[in-house]
DNA sequence: AGTTTATTAGAACAAATGTTCATATCCTAA
DNA sequence: TTAGGATATGAACATTTGTTCTAATAAACT
């Protein structure tokens, strides 16, 4: 939440109204439906409150648009749909090709502090072999495509198919793949370790 | 004839045109926007194209409004705002009264089988008493005010204070409440208990 | 005192916008 | 063949709508 600079009691009010229209109606309300609302007798006297709130990043900022005032909320919409992937085809991991998602997953990525919602994907847990770190089989993990640190949960690839696993460091200062299940061993790379992404939240649906 | 159910192939792009516009600016496209995106020389083409989809009942009925041409789904939109709540205020299981909820989460409520937002809300996890159910310190749990069963996660009130915990029977079938964490114990309601709702999701944010 | 800020008003303009009328082509069903 | 629907064009109109300029009042601040 953004709190530039504070609001007057009436910008406030005209923010509230505002929204409360976004979602009554579904749309915004033109400068006229505003004045009417408060029984001004100018649209210039909410022109006023217009600009104030665009100054503080409260109403996306318009250029002669027809109900264009809409709360920045809904402008930059935390919802974000992304794909829904069983399983991480083989060549993803080399560039953001276009592949088959045949589901998508509705998440408010601010919640897992994600900016960019081209490079995020979410993936469908199967098995057991994370259930120490409190991740279930049919989960839907949120995973992101940055850099992975040591500790963090990663979508990595090995031999084709794709899972999830903690990443750490063995004595020797190479990288491992850690399963948190003790029935699961640790994976150490032969050759290439390739990480798909970091796990940055988890969605679960109670059976 | 009019078809009252099927559209034609240009129909069915305009309406998908009109949604997604709604989906991305947040606002409905004017007829003009409409015009230019499918490359028409006279809003008239596409105006023909509104009247249709209006009789058809998939686009709200206008008059004169701008950006009005909204499509009838939007109503029942599959995100919804529900209440956070740090701990359950102790009067709220009568009623459905007001509340202050200082934070929202936005949430995709077909993913966790719900219909009602209003009687759903989020809570947010606080202490290791569930970790057993891979419930942990930090996640939202999102509850559902409905019956419980057997064997459901279901945010109780005792002693004024809400917790988690799973519902379960003792050996002469009355209600007790379990811990899914063996140093905690197993609670059996002295007078009276308050299920204040059934957990049905999940949602995590790593940390 | 003077100055700023919040608030409201009135008038007016330019652009955006929904709508209608007349017309034409292509295709399909009766 | 004829009729009608779907599609498209062009012109024009009446509002709607965002915006700007000027001005006034009251309250708060310097």
């Amino acid at each position: 939440m953004i709190q530039a600079d504070t609001l007057t009691d009436r910008q406030r009010a005209v923010l509230d109204f505002v929204q409360n229209q976004v979602e009554v109606t579904g749309m915004a309300p033109t400068v006229r439906e505003i004045q009417h609302h408060f029984g001004l007798r100018s649209p210039n006297s909410v022109q006023q409150y217009l600009v104030a709130l665009q100054e503080k990043g409260l109403i996306r900022p318009n250029h002669r648009r027809a109900r264009g005032n809409l709360p920045i909320e809904r402008a930059s919409s935390g919802w974000t749909e992304i794909p829904l992937l069983g399983a991480i085809p083989a060549g993803l991991a080399a560039a953001s090709e276009q592949f088959i998602a045949p589901e998508r997953v509705r998440v408010d990525l601010a919640r897992f502090r994600v900016q960019d919602p081209g490079t995020t994907f979410a993936l469908k847990v199967t098995g057991d072999s994370m259930t120490g770190a409190h991740i279930m089989d049919g989960d839907i993990v949120i995973i992101a495509r940055r850099e992975p640190k040591v500790g963090d949960v990663v979508a990595a690839l090995i031999d084709g198919e794709s899972t999830l696993k903690r990443l750490d460091r063995d004595a020797d200062g190479n990288p491992v793949l850690k399963a948190e299940n003790p029935r699961y061993p640790t994976l150490v790379p032969a050759e290439e370790l390739t990480i798909q992404g970091v796990m940055v939240g988890l969605v679960r649906a109670s059976k």
